[in-house]
DNA sequence: AGCGTTGGCCAACTGTTGTTGGCCAACCCG
DNA sequence: CGGGTTGGCCAACAACAGTTGGCCAACGCT
């Protein structure tokens, strides 16, 4: 059985799927390029080859759409299972591929810092996902906070100098280059006795 | 003589000097919070008391408000005075005292993440003002771009976390500690042989 | 085949925004 | 004192945004 008995809120396969998927998709693009307030709907729905309405239709609002479209899970690496002393590289690893694939993130950052909501959601996406994950690699919990704030102030600065603001000696950093160079500073946030 | 014939483009002091300097604080706080979209025009001249047609007459459009109301000079110290190994920790502690005291920052960076004009204005920022720095401290002034960036992108993620996304944990550093930790790596950045 | 359901579009409404032009009072200078 | 200049406000305009409701065609089940 190819579908066994559905789960319980049971989706089900809609016919307009495609149409749905298709203005998800140009919902992160917009939402991307332009940041929140001048991605319109009107111009989604044009990218998507379909009328405004239907958006509000399908997701309710703008604000509905935003949710929709952009709900990020960093899928953080488990940093325990690997020496204590290679965190660093592999967060920043694991970062440059997730914003290079993945143009969510660039909307996040955008909208992050461009409405008191969006500045919410990114505390949240902080808390959640890369707090947890400091706590478990730091040598005292206490101090995980501070020290996954250092982190985040340097990945979230890379992907803004480089993936937002497009400074071109950021964009022009090879990956090689960027992991040489920040993963002895991440990992000194993590690991390294309080200076 | 307390004005010697004043300079060639005699600025000359106007009656409505006053009313000029209010609509340029407004709009400084109100880019610093809002961002350029959702700083209204409106609400900037309710801020400053007046009418929003004033806005117009003195400063031409929003786009000309923007320009006269962000003029930044980051007045960066003279690395290249003092010893080589402190560049780091005086930068850091330079950027952090004009964020601290200085709310234009904030409006241009969140500019800078909203809109293309506002991110070009960014890089003109970073061109002028801290890659001639870097270039000067650097050892191989040709590894000048690649070492600004990195430090740009410490530097503004510092900003970005605690002065836009206002992350708590970024929030709660005390500066003394954000010295401490961000200097060496800064310092490395700058100084230390390519990895 | 018949009819309810779904997917889609069109046209319109409402609120807000940047922007403009005209009007009035206060000021300044001779 | 009197006319020109300046500072300021009011009211309106046009454009554009998010949003809504009604209408039509295609689909799918019985």
């Amino acid at each position: 059985m190819p579908t066994p008995a559905a789960p319980p809120p049971a989706p089900a396969a809609r016919r307009s799927d495609a149409t749905r998927a298709a203005i998800l998709e140009a919902a992160r693009e917009r939402f991307a390029a332009d940041g929140y307030d001048r991605a319109t709907i009107r111009a989604i729905a044009r990218d998507a080859r379909i009328d405004p309405s239907m958006v509000m239709r399908y997701y309710g609002s703008k604000e509905g759409l935003f949710t929709a479209a952009v709900s990020v899970d960093l899928a953080l690496p488990d940093v325990s299972a690997l020496p204590r002393d290679r965190a660093g590289e592999a967060l920043v690893r694991h970062f440059l591929s997730l914003w290079e694939e993945n143009e969510v993130l660039t909307a996040v950052l955008r909208v992050g810092a461009q409405s008191a909501a969006g500045a919410e959601r990114t505390r949240d996406i902080f808390r959640d996902q890369l707090l947890p994950v400091a706590q478990r690699v730091c040598p005292d919990p206490e101090q995980a906070p501070a020290r996954a704030a250092l982190v985040a102030s340097h990945l979230l600065g890379l992907a803004l100098t480089r993936y937002v603001l497009r400074i071109p000696s950021a964009v022009d950093l090879s990956e090689g280059e960027i992991v040489a160079w920040l993963a002895p500073s991440v990992q000194r946030y993590l690991t390294a006795p309080h200076p």
